[in-house]
DNA sequence: CAGATGTACTACGACAGACGTAGTACGACA
DNA sequence: TGTCGTACTACGTCTGTCGTAGTACATCTG
């Protein structure tokens, strides 16, 4: 189990990689991170949710309602243009930071 | 320039990497930090200094005054066994970390 | 048919870590 | 004498995560 405090300068990008082809809803996401990191990472619901709105609020994706004929109407996000564009800058500064932290680690 | 909010995970062990050895101070660490990530990444001052109280609360560090003839005096910082525990530990997360971000990049 | 479980959220307050700003204090150098 | 470099400390703000709790509906189970 990974601690959040490493995690926490990922949530935004792993949930952009996840609306990035397709829209995607709150538990969707979550059991995907769950499932993708071999449950390694949990992303906690408040987080989650939190996020969506920091992400939204920063026109990085886009709300709307899906029509389910039953059940809790769900919210989907889609990725804007900014926010492919934001996920693409994450992964470059993910690089950067694998060079960094790599040489602070004892061979 | 890496940002602050992804290397927040980090900071714990950059700073027990550098007193790993040999102890060290303040000033010092920071600029081997800034040196070692080529400037890529830069630790602000508060940030280092807040760092070592939490990190001497921990038992992670021990705090001792340097002799120093001249000038302000030194707080250096020696690694405990602790420590040196809970860096090995770190480093151990960062291949998690690794490993579960990169699902995360598309190709 | 009642209650547990799964789905799909929202609200609120607490807390930790990073940061901006500012100030102190001393030495060296121009 | 004043600026730059060294070596911190104090204080208040902000962001993101988390704990707790509550709502609401559907499906599964005894």
């Amino acid at each position: 189990m990974i601690s959040s405090d490493v995690m926490r300068g990922y949530n935004d990008m792993l949930i952009l990689y996840l609306v990035y082809d397709a829209p995607s809803y709150g538990y969707e996401i979550s059991k995907q991170i769950k499932e993708m990191s071999e449950g390694v990472y949990v992303m906690k619901e408040t987080t989650l949710y939190s996020a969506f709105s920091r992400l939204e609020k920063m026109k990085y994706i886009e709300a709307f309602f899906g029509d389910e004929s039953g059940g809790k109407r769900r919210t989907y996000y889609r990725i804007t243009e900014e926010g492919r564009q934001y996920y693409r800058e994450k992964c470059i500064e993910w690089r950067e930071i694998q060079q960094v932290v790599e040489k602070f680690i004892r061979k």
